[in-house]
DNA sequence: TCCGCTGTCTAACGTTGTTAGGGGAGAGGT
DNA sequence: ACCTCTCCCCTAACAACGTTAGACAGCGGA
C-alpha cells in the first residue's frame, strides 16, 4: 500500500495523528496539511480521521501539543542557587527558542494555539518553577513568566515565518535578509528616517545577538524588582 | 444588487480590497474571509479579483498592511525629553497593543505577516525615533525596538487568539477565563505543581496588569543599559 | 473604422473540510 | 452455532474554496 507510518506505536490513535500532522507540516509546509494528506500519512482514508479527531481544528490542538513532546524538562535535582538563576533562565529561554525554531512551519500555523494540551504547558510550569525557587512572589512570578513566554514565541514567531515563507520560495536565509534591508533601504527616507539609516542593524542574519539583547534586557528588569 | 460597498473611494483597488478583507475578517472571523466573500463585498466576481491581486497570500498581505491606517503618530513637534523617553514608550506601547486588540480577529489572521507593507512599519519607526532621540546607539536601539515589538506582538497574540476563539464559540471573556482557571487547576498536580498552584494568577482577566509588568520590566532594562 | 488596453464576466478545474451511510471484523452472550 | 453489539474503516457525495482560461464590453487614440 503507499503511505504507511514509519514510527512509533502501530494503531491509528489521536496521538498518532498528531505527530503525522506534524510531521506533514515540516516536510510540505503550511499549505500542505491536508485531512486527506494526514489521514494517506497513517495509511488510512480521510474520513476515517472523523471518528478519532472532530474536525482539523481539534487536529491542530493535538499537534499543537505534540511539538512538545521531547522537550525535556531542565537537568533535575539541582536545585538552583540564588547567584544562578540568571543563568538558569537564560538557558531556558535559549532552549525554547531552540525547540521552537526546529519546527519553524508548525511554528507558523500553530502560533496562538499553545495552552490546549497539556504538553504545551511544559515549559511553562518550568519558568515557574525557576522563578520562585529563587523567591519571587506568586503574583510576580505569573506576570513574569507570561512575559518571558510571549516574548520568546514572538520573537520566534518573527523569526520563523520568513524562514519558512523563504524556504517555500526557495531561498536562503542570507538571499531572504539582504532582501529585506534593501526593502528597508529604498523606503521614504522622509518618512522613515530612522528605518532607512538602521536598515543594516534591523535585518541583518544576526538573530541570537538580537535574542541575546532581549532576554538580557528582560533579565536585568526582573533583577532590579528582585532586588527590591 | 446585492453586497456594495459603503465607504471609501468608489473603484476596485488594491486598497479597498485589503480594507474589504480586514472588514469582512472582523466581521465574520477567521474562517469568513474568502475571496468569494471578498469579491462579493466590493460588487464583484471572484475571479475579477486576480486582475488587481496575485492571489490570496497577496491580499493577506495587503490587509497586514491596511491594519495600520489611521495609526497616527506621535504628537508631532513635541521632542522627548531625557526624563519622560520611560513614559513615551510606555504609551507608545499602550497605544500599540490597543490598536492591534482592536482587531483581534485579523490579528489571528495576520500574526507574523507584519513586515511587507510600508505602514506596518510606522510603529517600528516611531519607536526607532523614541529610543534614537534618547541616546540609544545605533544597534542598541535597532535591538530594543525589536524586542519591544516582538514582546507586544507576542502578548497580543495570546491575548487575542483566545478572545476571538470564545467570541467565535459565543462565550464572553470572563466565562473563557473561568473555564481557562479550572482546566489549569485540574491539571495533575504532582507533574505541575506551580502551574496549580497559580492557576488563579495566571487565567485571570487582568491583562492590563500583565501587560504593565512586562512593559515596566522591560523599560528597566533598557533603562539600566542606558544608565553605563 | 480598427486597434489595443482595461476590467469585468462566465465556466470550469482540482482540492479542501465534512457528513451520510454501509460493511466487515471481532468479542461476548445464549 | 447464531445473534448482537461496538469499533473502525470504507465509498460516495456535498458545498465551498483558490485559481485559471477565455470571452466580451467599454474605452481612448490612430
Amino acid at each position: 500500500m503507499a503511505g504507511r507510518r514509519t514510527t512509533g506505536a502501530p494503531g491509528v490513535t489521536r496521538e498518532n495523528l498528531a505527530d503525522a500532522a506534524l510531521r506533514l507540516l515540516e516536510r510540505e509546509g503550511p499549505k500542505g496539511l491536508s485531512m486527506r494528506k494526514v489521514a494517506a500519512e497513517v495509511g488510512v482514508q480521510a474520513a476515517s480521521l472523523y471518528w478519532h479527531v472532530r474536525n482539523k481544528e481539534e487536529l491542530l490542538d493535538l499537534a499543537a501539543d505534540a511539538l512538545w513532546e521531547g522537550y525535556a524538562p531542565l537537568p533535575e535535582g539541582r536545585t538552583v542557587t540564588a547567584e544562578a538563576w540568571r543563568d538558569c533562565l537564560a538557558v531556558a529561554s535559549h532552549r525554547l527558542r531552540a525547540h521552537l525554531l526546529a519546527h519553524a512551519n508548525a511554528v507558523r500555523v500553530l502560533a496562538g494555539r499553545f495552552a490546549p494540551g497539556p504538553r504545551s504547558l511544559g515549559p511553562m510550569e518550568e519558568i515557574l518553577a525557576l522563578l520562585r525557587g529563587v523567591g519571587f512572589g506568586p503574583a510576580d512570578t505569573a506576570d513574569a513568566a507570561y512575559t518571558l513566554l510571549t516574548w520568546v514565541q514572538g520573537f520566534v514567531l518573527h523569526e520563523a515565518v520568513p524562514m519558512s515563507a523563504a524556504e517555500e520560495h526557495g531561498a536562503t536565509p542570507g538571499e531572504a535578509a539582504a532582501e529585506a534591508r534593501e526593502r528597508l533601504a529604498a523606503l521614504p527616507a522622509e518618512r522613515y528616517p530612522h528605518l532607512v539609516e538602521l536598515a543594516g542593524e534591523l535585518s541583518g542574519p544576526g538573530m541570537d545577538s538580537r535574542f541575546a539583547f532581549g532576554l538580557a534586557r528582560l533579565l536585568d528588569g526582573l533583577e532590579a524588582l528582585r532586588a527590591r
